[in-house]
DNA sequence: TTTCATTTGTCCGTATGTATT
DNA sequence: AAATACATACGGACAAATGAA
């Protein structure tokens, strides 16, 4: 399910739950890690910034932390 | 002292005073670099529109220094 | 050891929409 | 109406660290 720039929906909400839904099914594993920012980006048609935002909903849930300069991984 | 946002004092004003206090204290010495526009929104509890007006207001009065796609730094 | 690509961190500039005062 | 402020979103650029070649 891709996001829609046309939902009311903010775009890094509807990322954070595409995302979040791939990690609760399993289909990311733990220590997994995410796609990079700029595969995210691409896959997704969205900017950096809304990448960035749906990561640390994430993060901030406790479902991933991130590595500097390494990437973000499954928790 | 954190910005209020009930005061007739526009938040960027607050903000700036904060910042401003925080390098004639030396707490910020010369030539270090100010907290990233990220952090300040977070600490601050502001947008990032009111942390740039309150820069701009520093960098008006030859307090700081922004080096472009650099940051900026105490003078 | 040096080089190179990758990745996150940070910054700059801009734009739209909404709410409050 | 105007100023202030926030939230969202786009694009581009450079820095710093890592790891692989």
């Amino acid at each position: 399910m891709p996001v829609d720039h046309r939902s009311p929906t903010p775009l890094y909400v509807q990322l954070a739950a595409i995302l979040r839904e791939q990690i609760t099914s399993g289909e990311l594993a733990s220590d997994a890690p995410l796609p990079s920012e700029s595969y995210l980006q691409q896959e997704n048609g969205v900017s950096r910034v809304t990448v960035r935002k749906a990561v640390e909903v994430l993060r901030n849930e406790g479902l991933v932390y991130t590595l500097p300069q390494r990437g973000t991984y499954v928790r």
